[in-house]
RNA sequence: GCGCUCGUAGCUCAGCUGGAUAGAGCAUCGGACUUCGAAUCCGAGGGUCGGGAGUUCGAAUCUCUCCGAGCGCGCCA
């Protein structure tokens, strides 16, 4: 991180995630079974076709109905246009050229040009083989080729406490951090502090108040326009501690800077706590006020952006739905976002001459370029859903294109108990916490209930049921998914006899598996779903949806629940461990670690909890 | 009035960037515990993918247009 400009204020912290952050890259041709099988789509096509052809569209991807195949391209169907072909007719020449691929057991030309390809028996095994052989690293990606992508989440005001609504943001903006790292990119994981708005002003003078209370005055009730919620009592008395009565004979030009910064630096302790106890970190904490204390980056952005004419004093038209009263038409420095394709130009200056909060914004992405990030993500609360295209326009700007912005938008949190609606709201300090939450239901559940669903759609989260973590929680299913697979290994060691305890010997016996003698549908069809993996991973990073990964494990899981129920009483020899065939128990057993590994690297990514048990 | 995000089974939601007969959970009904954990599994019923038009070999997915919901609409952040 070299590139940070001296003037910029950042406070680096040091990570404490044991997760790796390390890039591996599996060198050379494709990381993963469909990657490969689309090189040998692609290089038939060349043959067919000649090397001209456009292949952006072809895809390799299990057939729903798997009577099917294993895979299926839509090749044929997508090129014959260029190729001047009948669909049929190039599927027919593509499947001659993929006979002759060493993985492949038999293709068939289907539908309107469907491409099934069957691949080899061994080719299920290899795959599993190649899980355990990786282990933890199994799925990492090359597809970020290493590539520096901002992420930028939470940004919560360091005014209070975080309620649930952050937390969405915070669970939403980590998960798609790590899982950009494990897709291969380079990720900085960033805050962005709002220190310099009016708001902490307010924040500074409430706490003022509670200074004077911690000095034994009578403060009475908290007036209209201040935060009165008692999460302020600590700062009033950590002031009164380190300042005595000195503030109290200041006027408040002079102690109001004081107050505020020590104000600000507890909110922000206090906010870090909340995030940790949820497992969220971050690198970068950027403030605000950085930008115009010292240097006056805002300015000096604002100045460069005026030179390329992206600046200019003009007039706004009335705003439309908004109430027109205090509307006063008068010219004002705005920035040519219309340029960019917003509907329309957006003022820099407030009336008092100082920076709107949109003007600090461009300046503080001015900076994340400026520090080699052409790749940016916003985590955003939905309510700022209408200042997406003048960001965006603002990174385009700054850039001069060469940066890309991409906002998430995390939904509405409707926070219910039993039922009812729970009121949130900051400025009456009765709300219920971030903490509170995760202090009654466990970080696990927090982070995979608001991961089981897409950023954009609106979240109820009820406490009542989260608490009773009923089996309508799918968290708890994926988690018993991998504690029964440890189960398993527990009962293995008490009735194969040889079989190690330890984990790494374990690995090591597995690794040597007949995996060959895996030869039940069910079984494929584990193998299969393991091997598709690590291009779920590429497909959630790609499209930047980590939602994508909890709905896998949660069929991963699901297919493995299937198939230890098969082995009941109609069906024994499906059990996993068979008593008088330790082979065939040790393929199967190989096949539990393969899950295994798969479960706790997926709920790794989102930051849940893999137990071993479930007691 | 304009913009953004949505609309899929009775309810809560997926649907792999345009693929083959649209899938899960809950709820309802009917089954499976002398099993390596039944916190599980198996089966059944349940759909005009909000309506309509378009684009093409092919649309829940892309475009347009209506209907409906939520959010936002100088000088708050």
């Amino acid at each position: 991180m070299t590139g940070l400009g001296a003037k910029i204020v950042v406070i680096l912290t040091p990570r404490t995630m044991t997760g790796t952050r390390s890039l591996i890259m599996t060198s050379g041709s494709a990381s993963h079974l469909f990657a490969t099988m689309l090189a040998s789509v692609h290089t038939a096509a060349g043959a067919v076709l000649g090397g001209s052809a456009d292949l952006s569209r072809v895809v390799v991807e299990p057939p729903r109905d798997p009577t099917h195949g294993d895979m299926a391209t839509n090749a044929a169907m997508v090129l014959a246009k260029d190729a001047g072909k009948k669909p049929r007719e190039l599927a027919d020449a593509l499947a001659e050229a993929l006979r002759a691929d060493a993985l492949v057991e038999k293709v068939d030309v289907a539908g309107p040009g469907f491409i099934n390809l069957t691949l080899k028996a061994h080719v299920w095994g290899d795959a599993l083989r190649a899980v355990l052989a990786t282990g933890n690293e199994y799925g990492r990606g090359t597809i970020g080729a290493g590539q520096k992508v901002n992420v930028e989440y939470v940004s919560a005001n360091p005014t209070g406490p975080m309620h649930v609504g952050h937390g969405r943001g915070a669970v939403f903006g980590d998960a798609l951090a790590s899982l950009l790292d494990f897709a291969g990119f380079d990720v900085t994981r960033e805050y962005y502090i709002n220190d310099a708005g009016a708001q902490v002003d307010v924040l500074a003078r409430s706490a003022y108040l509670r200074y004077r209370e911690a000095l034994g005055e009578d403060i009475g009730a908290i007036p209209e326009g201040l935060y009165p919620g008692d999460y302020l009592v600590p700062v009033g008395k950590k002031l009164a501690e380190e300042q005595g009565d000195k503030l109290r004979a200041m006027s408040e030009a002079e102690w109001l800077p004081l107050v505020r910064a020590k104000a600000i630096a507890m909110m922000m302790d206090m906010i870090r706590e909340d995030l940790a106890q949820l497992n969220v970190h971050h690198d970068v904490f950027f403030s605000e006020r950085s930008l115009i204390e010292g240097a006056d980056q805002v300015g000096g952005t604002i100045a460069t952006l005026r030179k390329s004419g992206e600046v200019y004093e003009g007039r706004l038209p009335p705003p439309k739905g908004g109430n027109l009263e205090d509307w006063e038409d008068r010219e004002q420095t705005l920035f040519r976002s219309t340029a960019f394709g917003d509907d329309v130009d957006r003022p820099l200056l407030k009336s008092d001459g100082s920076y709107t909060y949109f003007a600090s914004d461009i300046a503080y992405h001015k900076s994340k370029y400026d520090r080699g990030f052409t790749d940016m993500i916003d985590v955003w609360g939905a309510d700022h859903g209408g200042y997406i295209k003048r960001m965006q326009a603002a990174v385009k700007a700054v850039s001069g294109g060469k940066a890309a912005l991409d906002v998430k938008l995390v939904q509405l949190v409707r926070l219910l108990r039993n039922g009812e609606p729970v009121k949130m709201s900051k400025r009456s300090g009765d709300f219920v916490t971030l903490r509170e939450v995760v202090d009654e239901v466990g970080r696990s559940a927090v982070r995979f209930d608001m991961l089981y669903r897409k950023n954009d759609a609106v979240l109820d989260f009820d406490l009542t049921k989260v608490i009773e973590q009923s089996r309508e929680n799918p968290v708890f299913y994926v988690q018993y998914g991998h504690a029964r697979g440890h189960s398993i290994f527990r009962t293995a060691q008490n009735e194969i006899a040889g079989f190690p305890t330890d984990a790494a010997a374990r690995l090591e016996r597995l690794k040597n598996a007949k995996v060959e003698l895996l030869t039940d549908e069910g079984e494929f069809s584990i193998m299969r779903k393991l091997a598709l993996y690590p291009r779920m991973i590429e497909a959630a990073a790609t499209a930047h949806e980590p939602h994508r990964v909890a709905f896998y494990l949660y069929e991963l899981a699901s297919e493995f629940h299937s198939q230890w129920s098969r082995g009941g009483k109609e069906s024994p020899h499906l059990r996993f461990i068979i008593q008088n065939d330790p082979e065939k128990t040790v393929a199967r057993l190989a096949l539990v670690q393969g899950i295994v590994t798969v479960l706790a690297s997926g709920l790794a990514l989102l930051g849940v909890d893999a137990p071993e048990e479930m007691r």
